[in-house]
DNA sequence: GTCGGCAATTTTGTTGACAATATCGTTGAC
DNA sequence: GTCAACGATATTGTCAACAAAATTGCCGAC
């Protein structure tokens, strides 16, 4: 009977290896992975662009069967299409399939600060409420997003970790894949980061107090508000 | 410029072909990625089972290439674990998370329930309504699972189809991938079958209605209350 | 100049062979 | 009988070559 394995290598997005320029020695098959997923994901692929067997296989040195195998995972997963005998490109996300994802975000986002809330104790999320109190009002004032971007998303590793829930983790980190482009273009909006800053504390308080539901409250009300700004500026996003 | 081509063969779970037995003819990719999956969901394949390359390259007329590729998909959706020159096996789930995925079915569930109502008018649900009146009850009462499974996964599609929304279709897919057996052994549970059709008539009425946050709040305490029973049986059930 | 068709090139699809590794069974020492 | 070492077998990992299809560039008819 096979034993339950070590399972040194699992493909599964959740330890996400460093994701640089492929080294000088060939990669394996997560590194191929994972490191094309983030180029998507920070669209060094663009959306629609031409992904070629054969650069893939040459720039990490691997066989050209390799890269499909990973083409397989990344299809499954929606981050590109393949058409037959045509090969694979960058998906393409239209607007609708925005909303779409904001939707189940909202939820999803929700239920992680629910359950990173009542698996802490409410001392955990003091050095983040500290870190988004005056350091990070300066960021903003300053335009410097490059910064609040970082913070913001210290906060969401911290939260997804203190849920504890591989499933929905991984979830949000495939929604997440689709839409940090979009997130980037939204935070510079007129407005946006401030009104974001102040959500975020928000939900930071709650979540101090330890009181659950209140955090999941005012954190799907944070995406809604995020939705908001994408509905008023889609003109000049997309 | 590439234009969005026809997309004829998407590997998205969306369109779930015919996953009976492979036909005469060799199949193609989605083919493969989609029977395996059926199989693992139907617990054809049991959890732990070593899933051979050179048996289902044989079986489905493919060369090991196309079924190492489908294994790059099975195993980023979480259905296969693969470790490295040991091969492949279907992913065991243990209790634990089984627990995680109802939290995150849960909201899911809610959402897909809330905007299948915003999406419809309420006559939509009519049929529906009828079909979990007096027949379901007959079934549950003679203790006719096959049957009252049946007109369960109706509902879910219907639902699921009137959401609209992929992304959220197809995460409810991949759950109800690792659930489907769970599910089959949670119904047969001494009093869950009636419970669950109360409930189910419950979320229906308020769709019937047209209340759509009513209904979302009934589905989630179906969900929950499913839970409750894997609490109080899980020692029966694994 | 535009269009259609033809050939050259590129790219994907498929296969089979070979190497590397793990698994299983056997043998033999103790 | 137990255990370790060893060899045989089975399975996965890798690759390179070939076939099939699509794309591109070119040429000529009009």
């Amino acid at each position: 009977m096979a034993l339950s394995p070590p399972s040194p290598t699992s493909f599964s997005s959740q330890p996400r290896p460093d994701p640089r320029n492929p080294p000088g020695p060939r990669a394996n098959r997560a590194d191929l992975f994972n490191v094309v997923r983030e180029r998507i994901a920070r669209h060094d692929y663009r959306p629609g662009a031409k992904l070629l067997e054969n650069d893939l296989a040459r720039e990490f040195k691997v066989s050209r069967a390799q890269v499909r195998e990973a083409f397989g995972a990344l299809e499954s997963r929606g981050l590109i299409l393949r058409v037959p005998n045509r090969g694979a490109e960058v998906a393409r996300l239209d607007i609708s399939q925005m909303f779409e994802i904001y939707d189940v975000r909202e939820v999803l986002e929700g239920l992680c600060t629910r359950l990173a809330v009542q698996n802490t104790k409410p001392a955990f999320w003091q050095p983040l409420v500290t870190l988004f109190g005056k350091p990070m009002e300066r960021s903003v004032k300053n335009g410097d997003f490059e910064d609040y971007i970082e913070k913001l998303q210290l906060l969401q590793r911290r939260t997804s970790e203190a849920a504890n829930n591989r499933v929905l983790t991984d979830m949000l980190a495939s929604i997440h894949d689709k839409t940090r482009e979009l997130m980037r273009r939204i935070i510079i909006l007129p407005g946006r980061a401030n009104d974001g800053l102040q959500q975020h504390r928000a939900v930071l308080s709650a979540m101090r107090k330890g009181d659950a539901l209140l955090a999941e409250k005012l954190k799907r009300e944070n995406i809604r508000s995020s939705r908001e700004f994408l509905v008023r500026y889609q003109k000049f996003i997309l």
